[in-house]
DNA sequence: GTCGTTTTGTGTCGGTCTGTGTCAGAATGA
DNA sequence: TCATTCTGACACAGACCGACACAAAACGAC
């Protein structure tokens, strides 16, 4: 099957590494080179929607998922964990090449759109600051507020996505590193220690809302510094 | 067709303009209002093929072709026109629903929308202010009253559509998430509910008004802040 | 490696929110 | 006027969320 992709993906004009296992991918990526994965679900020595979840957090290339199920939720679960597609084998080669094209082509929309625009890392609310690369909250008079890692990330995530509602599930994929933890309920504790913190009355909260059977959204005017 | 997937994407909460044929489209796209389009490749009017290459080349947003047709063929012409992604009927609406986010998930990343530039949609009535990004209402005074969740949909999806008779089934679709009532009667319940914190009469309403057989309707000069 | 502290997920309880059932009043039509 | 249907009001049960306690895990110091 590899031997496969890497021909058609040659012939196409593209330039390949076909690795054997999921150990090998993460000193291939770190050189930075590499635009789009083709990655196999069934691997020796990983679990590829792992693997597949690994890749996008820490890189911004494509990846096209392909796999030997053609059951819809695993396409779901395969879509969920952060492929740009997904493709059942077997499948025509003609066909994987057409969509490596889609999922390329919005990339370098992408790129030339947004041309590695980092978010400043200080967002103001409220009288409070986060300052992200110092993964530090200072309070009314500039006072560094203590937050543990757990709740930074949090915050963060809420921060950075202000005004939006976001998902128990969505806050568990932007806060949890590699385990995740079994329950949604998590997130109600996190989010209760750190209204807290932040003096939000959970009756009454001004920055973090509650969205019934929704999730958790933060109301208020957020500056980028 | 349309029905349903107007109905799965806005009990998933997306805002959805569903549209009978190719001739409409050109006009709602110029609003700049949407995202993404769901395109059927069978239109009354036109060449779903055609429509998608003209979305393509004059807006840059998310584009997924459904189609009867699932040949390998057609797929890669699909893409080829300049889909994002390409769905065959019949298919599962949580499949569609997992596509969909990928595509805007893509979107997002590539900053071409900047989720915090969308106006604070605030809409003032009869002395009221309902700000929809904070999830708040104020009241005469710019007193915060308090609101559930529940509660602050339905006000929402009455006063973004003032002056619009909304029947059961209609608000049940904006203020549902996934989980659907059993029976329309729960709006009644809800409307009840609102109009005592609004202090509005049921007997003699001056915001929400009831259209027998026909569902409720808010009744007030609406501005837009 | 061991101990102590901090962080964090899970279980449980209670309060709040929300849909359903029931009944009474109001509107509609004959 | 009467019968029928629809809507409003209220009570109640179930579901959801917040708070707390506790155990497991992680971290730091030695």
């Amino acid at each position: 099957m590899r031997a496969v992709v890497q021909h058609t993906l040659t012939r196409a004009g593209y330039r390949v590494t076909a690795l054997p296992s999921a150990a090998k991918v993460t000193a291939t990526l770190a050189s930075g080179q590499i635009d789009l994965a083709v990655v196999d679900l069934n691997l020796p020595d990983a679990d590829g929607l792992t693997l597949t979840r690994q890749i996008r957090e820490k890189h911004k290339i494509g990846v096209i998922i392909l796999s030997g199920r053609s059951e819809t939720t695993d396409r779901i679960v395969g879509l969920e964990v952060g492929a740009d597609d997904y493709l059942a084998k077997p499948f025509e080669p003609r066909e994987l090449l057409a969509r490596i094209r889609s999922v390329l082509r919005r990339l370098e929309e992408a790129g030339a759109k947004a041309p590695t625009e980092e978010p400043r890392a200080v967002f103001a609310f409220e009288g409070w600051k986060l300052d992200c690369s110092a993964l530090t909250l200072f309070g009314a008079d500039n006072v560094a507020v203590p937050l543990t890692t757990g709740e930074f990330k949090l915050l963060e995530a809420l921060v950075s996505r202000a005004n939006r509602v976001l998902q128990r599930d969505q806050l568990l994929d932007l806060i949890s590193t590699n385990d995740a933890p079994a329950f949604d309920r998590s997130i109600d504790v996190r989010v209760g220690r750190l209204r807290r913190k932040l003096g939000d009355d959970s009756k009454n909260p001004r920055l973090i809302k509650t969205v019934r059977n929704g999730g958790y959204i933060f109301v208020a005017k957020v500056d980028k510094l």
